[in-house]
DNA sequence: TCATTTTCAGTCAAAAATAATCAAAATGGA
DNA sequence: TCCATTTTGATTATTTTTGACTGAAAATGA
């Protein structure tokens, strides 16, 4: 088995038990209880579980916010496995762009215990992280009902405001000859606000969405510095050919 | 079972029952009562719990620290009835601002079915308007998760970007030496741009705080258009030789 | 009030879990 | 294929957690 299957495995055992002792994934994964504690402090400093004395807990039973109802639920694993890759690129003392977008938002949970600064227009983002060390700088603007963010004109003037070193964007479509595309032009917006005013972007983009083209083209994929994504290689060959990093493991 | 779970198991347990014995959370988690002792001294530290002779107790029954929405329920007849006044005030097609007291939220139930807008750096006001008629432009700003609205600079420029007809403000304390005072200096702030950018200003004060000063002094009675209260004429005569319009009744 | 019972905080040694180390095994390019 | 690098598992020393025991403190009830 491979590393990085035996880490997705020790996640989903975890999640799905609440929490686990470092033998109990020793004998699930068929790896020695020293390689299992390499592996939590690893995914615990990702943010992906909560390390206890003796094992390791589901991150939302250590922190208990309440969970908002959220369209997000579609696809999830993918983007709980992406977005567990997106968090590994986040370190203390970042300053960091997060869209309103279902695939940002599930970025979260791998957020609590980063000591960093997130500049968002998504309240349910904002709701997500109350009462952890996140630091967060709400965009003001009009809000939208329906998405829980801030749009427009004053949202855009808002960002400009502000440097980030990461923009963590999604998207509703990807492909080589469009770029990103949305189906919504007030998300685009801000999107595209934020990628101006970041140092490194990265766009979280699961499998389904790549290759499928939306009706509003926003930006190019030379916006984009770094592609996460949960596709695999060969679905995915032809970005090869183009300088965009990949980041899928 | 690892520590931190069972720590997790204590304080559901405690919030559950209320209240719970040193050997009842030992029968519970399997532990040793010394281990629970200390356990609870931890805790107790941690603000997680009362530590009782015998066991420990929910918070909330021993400490009754108010989270705003029980804070806004405390005085509860008197706002609503002063609200219901100010509410009258407020007729379709007007542009409002909404400060982030819980006077000034209590307001929310009176205007569901009015045709506004409403520019607020309160999100507990927009949780509680979503889904109506009412169209919300949301300040933006450093967010403080207490208090669970924007503040700083960035919020009181984007409040410069705007008029309103009318300002709807709280108050912590209202005299007529020295005005309007606040415990937060950030909260004034907000109450204070606002008061400028509005062609009417409404000041939403209980008769608790009326003759009462908090430790910063944000604003004159001059800056008040019109001083919306429970308090009987008999209790604000003093103001009466003042020129502000006072609506009781 | 005072005696009795219960609960508590501190100490200690045993047990459990961990981090550090190192050699073997697996992996991945040239 | 071979070599360099990474990953792994076993071993060991160290740290953390635990339960039992103690005298002291607090609650109880007559």
């Amino acid at each position: 088995m491979s590393y990085q299957n035996r880490k997705h495995k020790i996640v989903n055992f975890v999640e799905e038990k609440g929490e686990a002792s470092v033998k109990e994934l020793s004998d699930h994964t068929n790896a020695s209880e020293a390689t299992i504690r390499r592996d939590l402090i690893q995914m615990a400093e990702a943010g992906l579980i909560f390390r206890t004395h003796g094992g390791a807990m589901k991150l939302s039973l250590v922190n208990p916010t309440f969970t908002f109802a959220q369209k997000a639920a579609r696809n999830l694993d993918k983007k709980d496995y992406l977005c567990s890759l997106a968090a590994k690129e986040i370190n203390d003392g970042d300053t960091i762009f997060m869209d309103c977008g279902s695939t940002v938002f599930s970025l979260c949970p791998f957020l609590k215990n980063k000591q960093i600064k997130i500049i968002t227009n998504s309240l349910p983002v904002i709701y997500e992280l109350t009462g952890t060390k996140v630091s967060i700088n709400l965009i003001g603007g009009e809000f939208d009902t329906e998405r829980q963010a801030a749009h427009g004109s004053m949202a855009v003037e808002h960002i400009r405001r502000y440097h980030a070193d990461k923009a963590f964007i999604g998207t509703d479509g990807f492909s080589v000859e469009e770029g990103l595309s949305a189906n919504s032009e007030r998300e685009a917006e801000i999107s595209l606000a934020m990628i101006d005013r970041a140092k490194t972007v990265y766009l979280l983009c699961d499998s389904a969405k790549i290759n499928k083209k939306a009706y509003f083209q926003f930006a190019t994929l030379k916006q984009v510095d770094t592609l996460v994504t949960d596709a695999k290689n060969n679905e995915i060959k032809a970005l090869k050919k183009i300088s965009i990093r990949i980041l899928n493991h």
